[in-house]
RNA sequence: GCCUGGGUGGCGAAACGGUAGACGCAGGGGACUUAAAAUCCCCCGAUCGCAGGAUCAUGUGGGUUCGAAACCCACCCCAGGCACCA
């Protein structure tokens, strides 16, 4: 009920000033009758790429977090425009996605039907928030002629040995009868839809080779101004690090255990060796006398979940195999151990085991009572084994012919040594897996494959792209892993034209929705191109994007997996640039009234419709700018607006009646040259709160004057144009001017005209402060002394007694030390 | 456990190492009005004081400095990410 009382009291204010819907109304048609935010491809004018996240689409439409991004974006695109600059600012929808085919399931409505709905809604949303898109460029995935490139994309990968087919252990739900993803599966092992048993079944993949590109997504990093913790997150997510390869025999069997470590140089304190569960070797060395109890704990591992197999708290387990390896150093005998502490996936899925300074193995070998051998030392002084590893550098001990070399020395020496015995080298691995890239859905690109029946894997042939994605009677899973595809036996079965015979038979694997994400910025480029993804000229006319801004939820997956297409694209002459994103900017998420994230079972969600509704769009905007800084997560709080919607009225007002011709008094002036400077430098650092805030100052003292000057006014309006879109044509036009306010010259100041010239310096004593006067700006320092000096309440602070140091800062303070 | 951010009034927040709390919300008082709304003006960190003013105050404890919300060390709490990666 109050929120109900607020509302009115709002379309109170509306009656009062002036028609906010019909004006904002008249804007939108305007700018979509006008093409005002067309970028033009062979414009002069330097050009400015600002790109946004794309969304999914969703049924449940926009929600306020959406428009923060949006809004900073189309500010700095404004902003651009009228300081010359050819823009690019696109908009486009990432409509492939699970929701839309778990709708299907349920109400059998064709996913492509959900889609191009909930896209209708969302282009509504976004153009009622008066956002400067350029519609002709608008982009969906789910769109043949977008992903027939995706497609393409594929096909170059594939060709280029950067796409393969691997059989890994996936989420398998028996009850469900599909594939799930590592999200929807909960901690303890079940569905997160219906709770039903998942179990880790090896299952046929395609795979892309990211791996290959590691080195290079990890090295260009560097020259990226993107906030330095999304750098570091994804250096971390890729985990380059450097050791060494090394070989050891095996007792009684041909072949050799090759170990990845990173501490060489404490080979002399291996007491054993560890193979992952799934180690080839496990089969071939266990002895007979363990073969049940290897096969067992084999077994065991493999039905755990990836989740709870890397569980770092969870207590070591493992098994003897019985055999033994001969340390290449000092020849020693060391049992092979297997644990599920080892992971096949990681270095070479064999480990040699030093529990004396590493904490897992430590651990291990206290469980098993297995030796632990001290070798690094902090002085070259043994001190014994403690009750925990230690894992510093240090000074080698009890290493024979090593002893006394400090880590460094060790490691480098003997990677050489092992290297010239032919049985060992220095070797960099990364955390960074190969991307899993199909899906066994309905709604997604499908690969462009056909499995041939002697096995081989042919490419459709890129003139017959896209290859569509048919319609199908069910969206229930086959049942078997595979997806509704695979019960299309029309579709699936490849026929020659000619004799009616099977050639082949269809992947039926559908890509993830990462695919399409990753190169939309460059179909926005040249968004109906047939005959190629993208024309060079284009291209290389408008990338890189300048300013890319998104939520920190997509700080490693998108971002590495668009950066991997790009460097790809790149290395086929597809694109001149190696990085994609040159800026990167992360808007902090919204959060509901009650401080908690926003979700539909809170009932805290804020939907723009009804905000817009009640303040108009231009308030919301420039509400949503001044809440806080862009990067912070902050909670919205809808009394908030009122302040920005009484600003924006206020702004109305200075523009009505008759406006003075005459020069504003040198103070208004000079706030308004400082206004000018703050709004410039706030919008190119992004920090929109403090610009809109210096903005409300200078309506404030501009109001104290009852005259009010064009000068004023006409600048003020240029200045809250990119914010409040829709109240800034209105005015620009009835203060006489043609529309577009884009068009217009962004406001410049004049630095001289900022400077006060009146200056307040305060007077502390010993560094409290005391007093403070006015004084000419640039006053000497002498004259700044003297001053502090006359004055009583200082005189009064220094209670007699003697000064020991006088601090001045000239056109700011003086500190008077005693 | 590790890596990032971040803790400032009732609330959202400002503050090149130099007057802590700009700007806005909420709250209080006043003007206008028959009245209300809108609008306009004033006050608004805490404590003490009639007041001039004083003292305290930026998560906690130390330190550097003439001077610290900011820099350094230790700790506590919150958010995000990673988590047996050899």
């Amino acid at each position: 009920m109050a929120t109900d009382d607020k509302a009115d009291d709002i379309h109170e204010v509306e009656r009062k000033t002036y028609d906010i819907h019909a004006v904002e109304q008249k804007w939108q048609d305007y700018w979509l009758r006008d093409n005002t935010f067309h970028a033009n491809d062979d414009s002069p004018k330097p050009k400015f790429y600002v790109l946004d996240m794309f969304p999914y689409p969703s049924g449940a439409g926009l929600h306020v977090g959406h428009p923060e991004g949006y809004t900073a974006t189309d500010i700095v695109s404004r902003y651009k425009w009228m300081n010359g600059f050819e823009v690019l600012h696109p908009m486009g929808w990432d409509s492939f996605g699970l929701p839309a085919e778990q709708y299907a399931l349920q109400t059998g409505v064709p996913p492509a039907i959900t889609t191009k709905k909930n896209i209708d809604n969302f282009r509504r949303q976004i153009r009622m928030l008066g956002l400067a898109y350029d519609w002709d460029r608008e982009v969906a995935t789910t769109d043949p002629g977008y992903y027939r490139w995706t497609q393409w994309i594929f096909l170059q990968l594939f060709k280029n040995g950067l796409a393969y087919q691997t059989e890994i252990p996936v989420n398998w739900c028996p009850a469900l009868g599909t594939v799930l993803a590592d999200e929807e599966v909960t901690a303890d092992g079940t569905s997160e839809r219906g709770n039903y048993p998942v179990e880790r079944r090896p299952m046929r993949q395609w795979m892309l080779r990211i791996t290959a590109y590691a080195d290079r997504l990890l090295a260009d990093l560097d020259g990226l101004d993107w906030p330095e913790p999304i750098k570091e997150m994804q250096r971390n997510w890729i985990g380059r690090s450097e050791g060494a390869e090394v070989d050891f025999a095996v007792e009684g069997v041909a072949d050799t255990l090759k170990i990845f470590t990173t501490r060489p140089d404490t080979l002399f304190g291996v007491t054993y060796m560890v193979l992952a569960p799934e180690h080839p070797l496990v089969a071939r060395i266990t002895t007979p006398a363990q073969a049940e109890a290897v096969r067992s704990y084999v077994t065991t591992a493999s039905r755990l979940n990836d989740q709870s197999r890397t569980d770092a708290t969870r207590e070591k387990s493992g098994v003897f195999t019985g055999a033994y390896a001969i340390n290449p150093v000092n020849g020693a005998r060391v049992p092979i151990w297997v644990a599920d502490y080892v992971l096949i996936s990681y270095g070479t899925g064999a480990i040699m085991a030093v529990p004396a300074h590493d904490q897992r193995d430590f651990e291990f070998a206290k469980a098993f009572d297995l030796p632990i051998i001290e070798v690094v030392s902090p002085d070259a002084t043994p001190r014994g084994v403690g009750e925990t590893a230690l894992t510093i550098e240090g000074v080698a001990v009890n290493s024979g012919a090593y002893d006394g070399l400090t880590t460094a020395q060790f490691k480098s020496r003997i990677a050489a040594d092992l290297e010239a015995r032919g049985i060992g080298k220095l070797a960099v691995k990364y955390r960074l897996r190969d991307w899993v890239f199909s899906r066994q859905r309905y709604w997604g690109e499908p690969f462009p494959l056909i499995h041939k029946a002697d096995g081989s894997i042919v490419a459709v042939p890129e003139a017959e792209l896209p290859l569509m994605l048919p319609e199908v009677g069910s969206y229930q899973v086959a049942g078997n892993g595979e997806s509704p595809l695979a019960t299309i036996e029309d579709w699936v079965s490849v026929k020659d034209p000619a004799t009616g015979e099977e050639v082949g038979r269809r992947e039926t694997h559908t890509m993830p929705q990462w695919a399409g994400s990753c190169w939309y910025f460059l179909r926005y480029i040249d968004p109906k191109n047939s005959d190629r993804l993208i024309d060079p000229a284009k291209e290389s006319k408008w990338m890189p994007v300048d300013l890319y801004v998104g939520g920190a939820e997509h700080a490693v997956l998108h971002l590495l997996y668009s950066r991997f297409w790009h460097k790809f694209l790149y290395d086929q002459g597809v694109v001149h640039t190696l990085e994609p994103f040159q800026k990167l900017v992360n808007q902090g998420l919204i959060l509901g009234e009650d401080g908690q994230k926003m979700s539909k079972s809170r009932g805290n969600v804020v939907n723009p419709d009804d905000v817009v509704a009640k303040f108009g769009a231009d308030a919301m905007r420039v509400y949503e700018m001044f809440m806080g800084p862009l990067e912070v997560v902050k909670p919205w709080n809808t009394q908030g607006i009122v302040g920005c919607r009484r600003f924006l009225d206020r702004i109305y007002r200075m523009c009505e009646g008759p406006l003075s011709e005459d020069p504003a008094p040198l103070a208004l002036r000079r706030t308004l040259h400082q206004t000018i400077r703050k709004v410039t430098q706030g919008i190119e650092a992004m920090r929109f709160n403090t610009a809109i805030a210096q903005m409300m100052i200078l309506v404030n003292e501009a109001a104290k004057d009852p005259v009010r000057y064009r000068e004023v006014s006409q600048t003020l309006v240029l200045l809250v144009s990119p914010w409040a879109p829709h109240v800034g044509e209105e005015l620009w036009e009835r203060l006489g001017h043609a529309p577009s306010i884009v068009k217009a010259s962004w406001p410049t100041f004049d630095p001289d005209l900022c400077i006060e010239d009146e200056i307040k310096v305060i007077f502390q004593v010993n560094g409290k402060l005391r007093d403070d006067a006015m004084v000419p700006r640039d006053t000497s320092d002498e004259e700044l002394e003297r001053l502090a000096f006359e004055s009583d309440k200082v005189l009064r602070h220094l209670e007699g007694r003697p000064v020991r140091k006088v601090i001045v800062v000239r056109n700011r303070l003086v500190n008077i030390v005693n």
